[in-house]
DNA sequence: CCCTGATTCGC
DNA sequence: GCGAATCAGG
């Protein structure tokens, strides 16, 4: 076996995907390879994301034109423009929404916490532990880049409206790491009670847990 | 070059 | 079922 998948591990999957990660991304903190992340989202039946490309629907050479003219009449369907649905949604977490979202012009103070932060374990702690890396086979200039995109003001605008909480909890990279995964509030990527923590209030901020 | 995801096919 | 190899677009 080359790996367990467990429901743990798919739900991760599944998780991450939908947040809109890169199967990249999602490999490095899955610990496997973006092959393999995609090959298994393909067989979960998952997979709507806007692709780069569209491989060549069919081999050419295809029918023999010959015999291809009985074939055409029924099973034809030249895949040349098949989807009406086209392929506009873009990459989500590229539309790079504003960083501060409008808060109520009545409520403007929130600070959400896990962003950028200390305490908070973000996509940015990817970098860390390259020795640890199955695979990398080029760790300094992926490490650069990584830690380029750490510095990046924005590093988790990535959430797209969620199905489940998106709380970080434990490290990204490490085997305890996972997302809270519970129903998130309207609007917000992360559930009721994480919220709160997310979202403090400036004047109550004051002692905030540490 | 780098990135991305998609598909194939041996295991 | 799995995922490396390979492909293909940006």
């Amino acid at each position: 076996m080359a790996m367990e998948w467990t429901e743990e591990t798919i739900a991760r999957l599944r998780d991450l995907w939908q947040q809109g990660l890169s199967t990249a991304e999602i490999g490095r903190q899955l610990s496997v390879t973006k092959n393999a992340v995609v090959g298994k989202a393909h067989r979960l039946g998952l997979k709507p994301r806007p692709s780069p490309i569209r491989r060549a629907a069919k081999p050419v050479t295809a029918a023999p034109a010959a015999e291809s003219a009985a074939a055409m009449a029924s099973a034809q369907a030249a895949p040349s423009s098949p989807a009406p649905a086209e392929v506009e949604a873009a990459p989500a977490a590229a539309a790079v929404p504003p960083p501060v979202p409008q808060a109520a012009p009545v409520a403007p103070v929130e600070a959400p916490r896990p962003k950028v932060e200390v305490t908070a374990p973000t996509p940015a702690a990817t970098a860390q532990e390259p020795a640890v890396e199955p695979r990398a086979p080029r760790p300094s200039a992926r490490a650069t880049r990584a830690a380029a995109a750490a510095l990046r003001p924005v590093s988790e605008p990535r959430r797209r409206s969620s199905q489940s909480c998106c709380w970080p909890l434990g490290d990204p990279g490490t085997p305890g790491f996972h997302f809270c995964g519970a129903t998130p509030l309207p609007g917000k990527p992360y559930c009721a009670e994480h919220a709160q923590l997310a979202y403090v209030k400036l004047r109550d901020r004051r002692d905030n847990v540490a």
